[in-house]
DNA sequence: GTCTATATACTGATAGAC
DNA sequence: GTCTATCAGTATATAGAC
């Protein structure tokens, strides 16, 4: 357990650590290599070129991750056949994402803020990376929530799952935002508190009625007027 | 009110424009300039430098931002006295930042993108830039759904807001995801329709009893013990 | 105000010795 | 597997002519 890490390994962490903190591009191969004491040629060596290094955190990581997202969710439903509650399904999918104890590699908030970094930096083949680790499990709860919110329909449900991602990068990305905002009061660093916090907003958000249908010609959003001078 | 553009302006249409697309340290003065059919020297010349280009770029488009969404949430409230209901706040903070038809400067979606696109690049001046221009506003609207809510604490209402400024800039930040996920099902493209399916769920989790207490010996979050082999 | 020319530094990639 | 040396490309910054 104590273990000789291997230089590929050391690179992996390195880089895992350096790319989280301060994105993709603006990490180079010159100062990868040097923290992780080794060669400025290794990177090439090792993984091929500096793309496929970030291909093999992302599999590194997202293998156990979305094994333990599915082992979860499958032990939701277990024993009867009743659906699982909506807050056991939201859970199954937050907190192995979030729980820094079951670093299943190194952490799972500094993966997340990986992830929410890159995404700000439009690289070419991102949305390959994302879809290749992430499309299946995604769907896998977006079908188990839609069982449990069966009078929704699928585009609602679809909406509102991807305003619980939003919500999960958010709140890595950016922890000192609420920490400033609420003057100490809020601390993202508490993971088990923020969970607690997620789980009754989004489960309640989900159990919200459907949207107002948009039908041209449909009445606007229900609201005093008085608004309708613009325009 | 077709004017000639100065080329300090333009510079700035074209700056928001690309940062928003493809973020602040990844897009080159040179680029900037050129695109703009300026010189090469004249964002040092209009600026002193890029940072403060950008600082230009947020003041520009947070004064009438900040004053539309303060506006709008004064205008709910008016009339009588009652305390405005919690979907005509949320709608009052959201819409200004995503209505296109109300590009007060160029469009409010693209903004939010470049703001979301900046959290992640780790700007050493971002924290300043950040709370310079949005803490008071978003002040504003804590206050202002907490006496819709009265029930829940302050902190509770604090990390609730923050999940809101996470669902608004995922969704601008990444459509594609949500787009690819749905296999085109849904479309964050449709501004309207995007609010449309925010506003309940966003309600409905502000609505939601406060979060179980986590004292010490507590017991365990409501599931189906089970899962209490690991660790 | 605009433009050219250039200084200085850093980028990822790669060949080839050891 | 590791290392040095170097390629070609691009970045921001800036001096100075016009």
């Amino acid at each position: 357990m104590v273990a000789k890490t291997s230089t590929r390994d050391r690179i992996l962490d390195i880089a895992e650590r350096l790319f989280a903190s301060r994105g993709y591009k603006n990490v180079s191969v010159r100062e990868l290599t040097a923290s992780a004491g080794a060669n400025l040629a290794s990177i090439r060596y090792y993984f091929g070129s500096k793309d496929q290094l970030l291909y093999a955190i992302y599999e590194r990581y997202c293998t156990p991750l979305n094994k333990a997202r599915l082992q979860r969710l499958a032990d939701c439903a277990e024993g009867d056949g009743r659906a699982p509650r909506l807050e056991q399904i939201i859970a199954a999918f937050l907190e192995p994402a979030l729980d820094v104890s079951v670093d299943a590699v190194g952490g799972g908030a500094r993966f997340t803020r990986l992830r929410a970094v890159l995404i700000g930096e439009n690289l070419d083949f991102l949305e390959d990376l994302i879809a290749r680790n992430f499309d299946a499990t995604s769907l896998a709860f977006v079908e188990a929530i839609h069982k449990a919110v069966p009078a929704l329909g699928r585009e609602e449900v679809l909406w509102r799952f991807s305003f619980v991602l939003g919500i999960l990068h958010y709140t890595l990305i950016d922890p000192n935002r609420i920490r400033r905002l609420s003057r100490g009061l809020c601390d993202p660093g508490d993971t088990h508190g923020l969970i607690r916090f997620m789980i009754p907003f989004i489960a309640e958000g989900f159990r919200a009625p459907s949207a107002p249908s948009l039908a041209q010609g449909a009445a606007p959003r229900a609201r005093r007027t008085k608004k309708e001078k613009a325009k």
